[in-house]
RNA sequence: GGAGGGGUGGCAGAGCGGUUGAAUGCAACAGUCUUGAAAACUGUCGUGCGGGCAGCCCCCGCACCGUGGGUUCGAAUCCCACCCCCUCCGCCA
């Protein structure tokens, strides 16, 4: 979340950029109840000081022996209390307002990306690798994965409804090689491998941006009130929460595989075939934690490492930069990797890394000292990125190594983590 | 799930109703000493919020000793609930 003191010291930039962003974010509604805050604030730290000198008399004047005097004082302070605490009270709502409205606002875009409204106003940065051309008719991988008896969504409704899938055979082990295959990469590449819960408490979901106003998007526990991730980011992120890290630690570089979980409240209707848009999908994800001069360079480095992924497996890529208007609730910056998906005709979303710079840091309270740069500690800057969604890379590769007979060539990377299976065939 | 013990500053660990934001030790930082280092000595050494201020490494105030409530003129200290950790028992992949 933003901190108070910039909303109030920069309201113009801030209200430009939620106006950017398609926020209804009122700044306004925040600098009235900030106001409105701080007088209260005043107001009863004032009489605070004031009970807290005549208690102390209180207590000089007891061990004196001075009773009457004591009493007398005793009686003073009483009527205090009653004005202290109805001004407590309304001092609470108001806070507990502002922080509200604080927790509930996006965040600031970087000034290097893009304005624009919606989703056609990205903007394309690279292209790597040439769609193939089929001289068969080529199928989507939701008539693939079944034909290859590696998808059943039939039994994926059955057991846990619609959105579920389930993998069989080769469906089931093309999934692990790829989880292991990009673990492995990333490992390689000197990230941090982890295994956290796949259930995460309130703070943490907080912590990184989910609660308090995406939760209709998450399951829930009904007797413990705990969510299930639905991302590993969560959990990574979180893993440093309420810490101090040291400076020369800096940048963390983590990763992990989960399967993530979301309702999608709102999301029906669309991408409802196949692979592409699950209650229940696996993911790969990096997150990074970064001295705020070098977040932005480790947003580079993280987006070229999600690439690095699909250049391995040679299926074609272009990355756009979100424009203000598209972009997720924490960023500041999002780069999207898009796989080309002969289905759709187009390239489809794949991969989204992002620099949340202090945002979640300042919830999640992750900072870090340096005391040979600087006093204190300051907020260190969160970055994530997946590196790569499992399940639409299993339909990419379907598609997209798919032959005239019906038979997948399996990629060559993936050979070892298959056994040395070469091509897939109807089992 | 049951019984018992416990949660205090970066760590360890006192305090158990009053002037304690909190003893002491370690660690850290600055300095003295030293050719340099170590040792020794001296000093500094929590966070958040509000106010003063153009601003601050400055000053004042408030809050914080697991979390939330309560008792009291006054609570780290007493009471209640919850969370977490440890030990033992039970259960279990």
């Amino acid at each position: 979340m933003l901190e108070a003191k910039f909303v109030r010291e920069n309201p113009e930039r801030v209200d430009a950029a939620m106006k950017a962003r398609n926020s209804t974010w009122d700044v306004q509604e925040f600098l009235a109840l900030d106001t409105k805050r701080r007088a209260l604030i005043a107001q009863v730290e004032e009489l605070q000081a004031k009970r807290n000198a005549a208690s102390k008399n209180i207590g000089a004047l007891m061990q004196q022996g001075k009773k009457d005097e004591a009493e007398a004082a005793k009686a003073e302070v009483a009527e205090l209390k009653g004005s202290i605490s109805s001004l407590e009270q309304e001092m609470k709502e108001i806070d507990d307002a502002t922080t509200h409205l604080l927790a509930t606002g996006p965040n600031i875009p970087d000034e290097s990306v893009p304005v624009g409204r919606e989703e056609n106003e990205n903007v394309e940065i690279k292209k790597w690798g040439t769609p193939r051309t089929f001289d068969f008719e080529p199928l989507a991988h939701w008539d693939l994965g079944p034909a290859l008896n590696m998808i059943d969504f039939d039994r994926g409704v059955k057991l846990a409804g619609s959105s579920f899938v389930v993998l069989g055979g080769r469906g089931a082990q093309l999934e692990r090689a790829l989880i292991n295959f990009m673990l492995d990469t990333h490992a390689d590449a000197g990230f941090k491998e982890w295994w956290p819960p796949s259930l995460a408490n309130g703070d943490t979901l907080y912590g990184t941006g989910q609660l308090p106003k995406f939760e209709d998007d998450l399951y829930k526990t009904a007797d413990e009130g705990l969510y299930l991730i639905p991302t590993a980011e969560v959990q990574l992120t979180n893993l440093h929460r309420d810490e101090v890290l040291e400076g020369e630690q800096l940048p963390l570089r983590y990763t992990a595989f989960t399967s993530c979980f979301r309702e999608e409240a709102g999301a029906a209707g669309r991408d409802t075939r196949g692979l592409i848009r699950l209650h229940q999908f696996d993911k790969v994800e990096m997150v990074k934690f970064a001295r705020p001069e070098e977040s932005f360079d480790e947003l580079e480095s993280m987006t070229i490492q999600a690439e690095k992924i699909l250049e391995l497996l040679e299926l074609p890529y272009r990355r756009i930069v979100l424009c203000t208007g598209d972009m997720g609730f924490g960023a500041a910056k999002t780069y999207d990797i898009e796989v080309w998906l002969p289905s759709y005709n187009n390239y489809k979303e794949i991969s989204s890394c992002s620099n949340c710079v202090d945002f979640q840091a300042r919830r999640a309270s992750i900072k870090y000292r340096e005391p040979q740069n600087f006093k204190g500690s300051r907020f260190v800057h969160t970055l994530n990125g997946s590196g790569l969604a499992v399940g639409r890379t299993f339909a990419a590769i379907l598609e997209n190594y798919q032959q005239a007979d019906g038979t997948v060539v399996v990629p060559e990377v993936l050979r070892p983590y298959l056994r040395g299976l070469e091509v897939i065939e109807p089992e």
